[in-house]
DNA sequence: CTTGACCTTTACGTTAACGTCAAGCAAAGT
DNA sequence: ACTTTGCTTGACGTTAACGTAAAGGTCAAG
């Protein structure tokens, strides 16, 4: 409660996950935070790392890989180029998928819309049936 | 092996997935190809209705959503309408989520750029260290 | 006839990312 | 003192979408 901390369910309802996500991404290794007594403490930097690891999350990053990721935020790990270079590929691989999936979006969209508009027609003319 | 006719093999590799997944899509009520004998014959029309199911993937949708979506394409089931909007929902969230994702990767794309510089800048040094 | 390339069904195994109890400590309100 | 509220660990359960044998049918080539 004291300045800039959090309680595990204070981040729980910030980002609408529940806590056992929360210390689930602790037995993977992407959280540590403090102690007080059994409770834990998190900072601002602990709920910065949470924030990138939903981020991941939805960039359809396993908890592994996003886990990865969050090295190569931390200046104690060196052999970051080779990492950085797979990351990067990655994320052009995402990219790709995105671009599918926008089309796909956009097939569907306009077949959807279509079928919209015979239910419509389909309605309209139901409806001076029942009128006539 | 006749006009217009496939094998499972045959679009197993044109899709790339294994014929696993296509009998198991088979399985759910997905598909349902001839049979000649005891092997399954796939006509144009199932090819068609196995790259709705893949884009329906792509889309991020479960096998039982693709289920209700080939239904749409379906002129027997009349009671529509309400799966129609209820779809067109789902699009919508989906572009939604597909927005929140340009945005995650565009942040994610900067931050890798400027570690990728950082890298660079820290070979480069590195050679002029070897190279004196 | 046998080998090999495909095809078949049945059925148990796998993986990730949690969900869902269970059982209990600890502080705070009444 | 009691109850509520929030936190803890531990462990088994769940779900989707297949993977992966196991065990065998079929048909053309050698």
């Amino acid at each position: 409660m004291s300045a800039n901390t959090y309680t595990i369910s204070q981040l729980s309802k910030e980002f609408s996950i529940t806590t056992r996500s929360i210390r689930f991404y602790e037995d993977q290794g992407l959280l540590s935070p403090l102690r007080e007594g059994q409770k834990r403490i998190y900072f601002a930097q602990d709920r910065t790392r949470l924030k990138l690891i939903l981020r991941g999350k939805r960039l359809g990053l396993a908890l592994a890989e996003v886990s990865q990721l969050l090295d190569l935020y931390d200046p104690s790990s060196s052999n970051n180029d080779i990492q950085l270079l797979a990351f990067i590929d990655k994320i052009n691989i995402r990219k790709l998928a995105l671009k599918q999936q926008l089309q796909d979006i956009k097939e569907l969209q306009s077949e959807l819309d279509t079928a919209q508009q015979r239910c419509i027609d389909a309605l309209s003319s139901n409806q001076s049936l029942t009128q006539a």
